[in-house]
DNA sequence: TAGTCCCCTATACTTAAGGATAGGTTTGCC
DNA sequence: GGCAAACCTATCCTTAAGTATAGGGGACTA
């Protein structure tokens, strides 16, 4: 009987889920509201064959909580569940060792067939989900940014000036306006506010 | 046994959901991925006693979905489920005849009792979800706007200028720059990409 | 090795954004 | 009438944002 942690700060999401899992094909899960919360239980006497997290909840910090969980626990397998990424955050994830990646799109007899596939220690990443024709150009889009670039947006998706962002990327503002200048090209937008809001109504950051 | 209609974009949330009540608790429920769908099947010969909407799903459109369901089936109970609207979207929402607002934090089992509390016919709205101490000053602050700093924040939330603003609202730029210095005053903001960002956050526009 | 791409920096410039002060109008309220 | 508040405009100013051009360095590749 393998042991699953589920963590979701949706109560409700994260209770219905597991009592399905449980009931349907007779796993072993525990929850947990928030990322701390799952590390801190995995901590416990408990083997955890999988921890499942939600890539919206509180401790994610995007992919940045995929990296700490996996650092905690190398030997457990770890995968994200979204309702809101989109391919690349798929991609990403999965590159960087995730063991599979659940959008929520995803129907709940797949969910049980994910698990399996991922507990035989396969990777579980569904070829469809998401990417709806009109986001379809748009995400492109975002894949054209390079890494320097998809970081500057993330600080601008917080409203920060270009004067903060080069603080916290310890760059010289110059170079910031560089990156900003360059993805508003990519993306299509002529300021940084409707670059901010572009990569919120995609759910980026 | 009741009848209820579950509508939500998400199939992993909402088979979950659903199979978890009907499992837990004998409801007979019906399920939707849109609001479109949700309201075909209504027409169909099922006596819907139920019908729980999700805010953020295609068709919604806010809360103009509440509005067309009640329209077209006077006779059924609505309820709202959101995963992030706030308590001003809840209030609005009961205002306009919700018959209950369910959050997605709220605990399986404590959904299990407002569903039981809504067939008897009350209304269920929870006293204590979301509202974290800063946002509720933060939704204050936007009471406090005037109606031309509405209409300026509005026109900020598609990352417009100012020139352009003054434009659409037939000013000139320099009072868009006083109602724009106003607007960030009272949103406690130090910039137009975080007053756009934040309006969008509490979904007001 | 040459080419390409990304990253960083520098200088210089134009325009946008934001702030401060002052003064005007209307509406409505006491 | 006096008062307050919202709205509008003007002038002046400082800083931020965005564009353009030029160049150095590292990494990866044909």
């Amino acid at each position: 009987m393998p042991n699953i942690l589920l963590a979701d700060d949706h109560d409700l999401v994260r209770d219905t889920i597991a009592a399905y899992l449980e009931t349907v094909d007779g796993f072993n899960v525990l929850t947990a509201a928030n990322l701390d919360e799952a590390l801190e239980r995995m901590d416990g006497l408990d083997a955890i064959d999988l921890l499942i997290l939600d890539y919206n909840m509180p401790g994610m910090n995007g992919l940045e909580g995929l990296d700490r969980a996996r650092k905690a626990h190398p030997a457990c397998k770890v995968a994200l569940m979204s309702g809101v990424a989109n391919r690349d955050v798929a991609n990403t994830a999965m590159a960087r060792g995730a063991s599979g990646f659940i959008p929520k799109s995803l129907t709940a007899a797949s969910l049980v067939n994910a698990i399996k596939f991922v507990l035989s220690g396969e990777r579980f990443l569904p070829f469809d989900f998401g990417s709806a024709p009109q986001e379809a150009q748009a995400e492109g889009a975002f894949s054209k940014l390079s890494a320097r670039e998809l970081q500057t947006l993330e600080q601008l998706c917080i409203g920060l000036s270009n004067k903060e962002i080069a603080r916290n990327l310890d760059i010289q503002e110059v170079t910031v306006k560089l990156h900003v200048k360059n993805l508003l090209a990519k993306l299509g937008v002529s300021n940084r506010t409707q670059a901010a809001l572009l990569a919120k109504e995609r759910h980026l950051f």
